[in-house]
RNA sequence: GUGAGCGUAGCUCAGUUGGUUAGAGCACCAGGUUGUGGCCCUGGGGGUCGUGGGUUCAAAUCCCAUCGCUCACCCCA
């Protein structure tokens, strides 16, 4: 049997609507901030996420579905959207059109990893990326954005992390201070931290070993190097959040795995969906624009799992969706009458009407236990005495109510 | 890439030390008397017990391999 490839999964009609719903309630969230949405293609050249992302994550390491196509061209599936975004943006000369651009997305990603709750080789995302503006209020208003989603969804049980890595320099110059920190304990680390002293030093913060979080207890923290440029975006962000009542924590070991991020990080995670529990992350990257030979273009976004939030809030059950109703079923009664069946659906269906019938020519307690199972608001009978005098029974399936119409009433019918 | 756990009907699972035609619940289909649902009752279809090999008179049950799934590490949404 051929089945779907490791780490992806169908979506079947069973759970397509807590889909929708997350989707109208993410869009009409980002349509109250003035947001736009944008699609880009699903795959890219590979080197836009080589030099968006950064060659030394792990992103562009090793988790990338890359491929040559006919032409020889290195082809890489969207891991993330950041980069894409600005792409197109640079390549439509966005900026000439006005200043500041507000876009969102909701798009399929992929990563080769390794698959577990909440990780998926395919998965999806909705997200949003502001271009053209430093200012620090859309910092705030990323976060804002998706906390009110997530908590149109009903999910209670989250927590929004924050913290700045400031400008390039400064990062740099505490690179250097936490070095000379972590040097004499270098050998006291686990081998992954180790690694990271070389590679990526800020990432030790993230490590889950216990005595590489002991080591660190009196290090150096990058908050209290910032500049104060940084420092004051910072404290603008903060004071947002709290006048908008968006509860936060400072976590100033959040350091999050992609190369461009600039000032400003977060994250929202939930207590309610395992080991890989960040709903959503994001950031400011003022100079990613400029990597992509575009002109000095501060950006600031954020991208959020579906599969993730979904998996939240179906363990919080945080919210419901009605069943789905059908108006009409139509039964029909002892001879064959599909034709004046087919005739009747499609009436009522011009009316924008939902309307089913039994296509296997079944039963009539078939036929009245299939309308049952679908929900069907009324019945209609096709068949018997009346049927020769042009007239049709017609039931209410919950007052179980019935009469009879003549059969020209279907056109004008209603059923409030 | 590393580690652990699990693979019996569409789904959730029973099947205690190897022994007769492999079971249940749910789902599905048909029926419960002339043309009507939800509850209930009766019957039915559906499994080469993940796959391949081995041990044995005999294997879903023991051994080996392989594939798949799940969870965790890593990393991230």
């Amino acid at each position: 049997m051929i089945k779907a490839v490791t780490g992806t999964k169908d979506i079947l009609p069973n759970e397509i609507s807590k889909w929708n719903y997350l989707e109208s309630v993410v869009r009409s969230v980002f349509k109250s901030f003035n947001y736009s949405e944008i699609r880009t293609p699903i795959f890219e050249e590979t080197s836009l996420f080589a030099r968006g992302i950064g060659e030394e994550t792990d992103i562009v390491g090793k988790e990338m579905y890359t491929f040559l196509d006919k032409g020889q061209t290195s082809i890489t599936l969207k891991p993330e959207m950041t980069a894409s975004v600005v792409r197109a943006y640079i390549e439509h000369s966005m900026a000439s059109k006005q200043p500041l651009h507000k876009l969102y997305y909701i798009s399929p990603m992929f990563r080769q990893e390794r698959p577990q709750a909440g990780r998926l080789r395919q998965f999806h995302q909705f997200g949003a990326e502001a271009l053209g503006s430093d200012s620090p209020m859309l910092d705030a208003e990323m976060i804002h954005m998706v906390y009110e989603i997530l908590k149109r969804l009903g999910l209670k049980d989250l927590m929004v992390k924050i913290n700045s890595l400031g400008i390039p320099e400064v990062r740099e110059n505490y690179k250097k201070v936490l070095r000379e920190f972590l040097l004499p304990k270098k050998n006291l680390l686990s081998e992954d931290s180790r690694k990271r002293f070389d590679t990526n030093i800020l990432r030790i913060f993230d490590s889950k070993v216990e005595s590489d979080q002991d080591l660190l207890k009196n290090a150096p923290m990058l908050i209290n190097h910032l500049d104060e440029k940084s420092k004051n975006d910072f404290e603008i962000v903060k004071k947002i959040l709290t006048t908008v009542k968006i509860p936060f924590e400072v976590d100033s070991k959040l350091v999050r795995g992609l190369d461009y991020y600039t000032k400003t990080t977060f994250e929202i995670v939930s207590g309610k969906v395992g080991s890989q529990n960040a709903l959503c992350g994001g950031g400011r990257y003022d100079l990613l624009a400029e990597q992509l030979e575009g002109k000095h273009t501060p950006g600031v976004g954020f991208a959020a799992g579906i599969e993730r939030i979904l998996l939240a809030c179906e363990n919080e059950k945080s919210f419901n969706i009605p069943e789905e109703k059908l108006d009409f079923y139509i039964v029909t009664i002892g001879e064959n009458l599909s034709e004046k069946v087919y005739e009747a659906a499609s009436i009522l269906r011009q009316r924008n009407f939902s309307v089913e019938f039994d296509y296997q020519n079944r039963s009539t307690k078939a036929q009245m236990r299939e309308a049952n199972k679908l929900n069907s608001r009324f019945v209609i009978f096709f068949g018997g005495d009346e049927y020769l005098s042009g007239m049709v029974s017609i039931k209410n399936m919950q007052s179980s109510e019935q009469r009879q119409i003549p059969i020209s009433e279907l056109q004008t019918i209603n059923i409030d």
